[in-house]
DNA sequence: TCTTTTGAACTGACTGGTCAGTACAAAAGA
DNA sequence: TCTTTTGTACTGACCAGTCAGTTCAAAAGA
């Protein structure tokens, strides 16, 4: 049985865990530093995850549960409101700039592994990006359907399009520029998304 | 003396690092399997670099400067035929989206370590990641001098996420949806640039 | 022309250290 | 009582970096 105890002692390795990956990669962090780091023995880990690997895939799972959770929750909002399919997709880029901020050594990580080949994780990653990824298409899918955007438009890529532009330029900001508030970065964004970026300086 | 077949040598390393490492991560990755995939022996490795650290850093200014050329004669080949600052922003994206379908190991090996905190190349990956970016900056700066972009938009901000843009959706072609051509995925992201997505199908 | 020397480039066995995973008895919850 | 955690000790595999020795093409010498 999974008791709360047991509960609390996994949530104290995946926070252990996701900022000494982030920082060192996966390879280069060993199971005695994430023990360490988390206040518990070694031996405890290996009660509560079989091997390494697996505490590995179920903080990834863990964190783009997360994530899915905040995008889905966030294109609802606009929508119970009745806002418009393109407000939800600004909103879906707050939300997904907000979990950035939040959870910078998981978005890291998550970057790091996404794209390796020939790795024990990269079903279960495909899986999870899976998921992140289709509530995004959905919006975007509805914004074509009721001619808020244009068909022309080719949902799976614009959709890993968005995805990449709010990735890169939240981490970005984080690495680089982290005196931004939130809100610039938002409007940056934004500007980008509804084609604000083009045409001369009269527009607002 | 760095004779040419130490040049030849060094060259053999770097093409067999890339692959394994954008694999496996840097530290999952021995000297020994460069050095056999390279056909070499393990001490020509250590006759070449100074250590595995070294090698890797010295693989990064190598990949990132091709790169970084290859913007640079995109950007400039559109200004010598009189294209506006626009088009010299969209020739830059197809140059990248072609480095990316060119070297996908080494964008993969890139995106995986750019934000990396403590690790030991750090310096390394922030000059040459600047050295990348100051290209795109030069020409939207340039476009909105010239009345070309809207003067309100964020230079680097913006840069970040065209970059990320052009990244993230190159990577995800390669790994998800291979089958797609170049000028597919180059309209798509040309689309989001100009502002063709927003609006109803009216435009083309 | 033929022989000898030189030194850069390369080789691969070896060393010292690291680390994932195991074992287990005793203690601490619940 | 039953579950969970602790802490220490251990094993066996793996690996970065070293180093004494080899290769060979080209220069020097005869």
């Amino acid at each position: 049985m999974t008791t709360a105890r047991r509960q609390a002692t996994r949530q104290k390795l995946y926070e252990a865990a996701v900022t000494l990956i982030a920082e060192q990669g996966f390879s280069a962090t060993t199971v005695e530093e994430i023990a360490e780091r988390a206040g518990v023995a070694k031996g405890t880990v290996y009660y509560n995850f079989a091997s390494k690997n697996e505490l590995f895939e179920q903080l990834l799972q863990h964190g783009v549960g997360l994530l899915t959770v905040s995008l889905r929750d966030a294109a609802d909002e606009v929508a119970a409101r009745g806002g418009t399919r393109v407000d939800a997709l600004d909103a879906q880029i707050r939300a997904g700039l907000a979990f950035i901020a939040r959870y910078p050594s998981f978005t890291q990580l998550y970057v790091a592994e996404l794209w390796r080949t020939n790795r024990a994780w990269q079903d279960t990653l495909m899986l999870v990006r899976q998921e992140a990824v289709a509530v995004v298409e959905k919006v975007l899918r509805e914004a074509v359907d009721n001619g808020e955007l244009s068909d022309e438009i080719d949902v799976p890529l614009t959709a890993s399009a968005l995805f990449g532009m709010v990735l890169v330029a939240a981490l970005d900001w984080q690495a680089f520029q982290s005196h931004r508030s939130i809100d610039d970065v938002h409007s940056a964004l934004s500007r980008l998304l509804q084609g604000r970026v083009s045409g001369d300086s009269r527009r607002t």
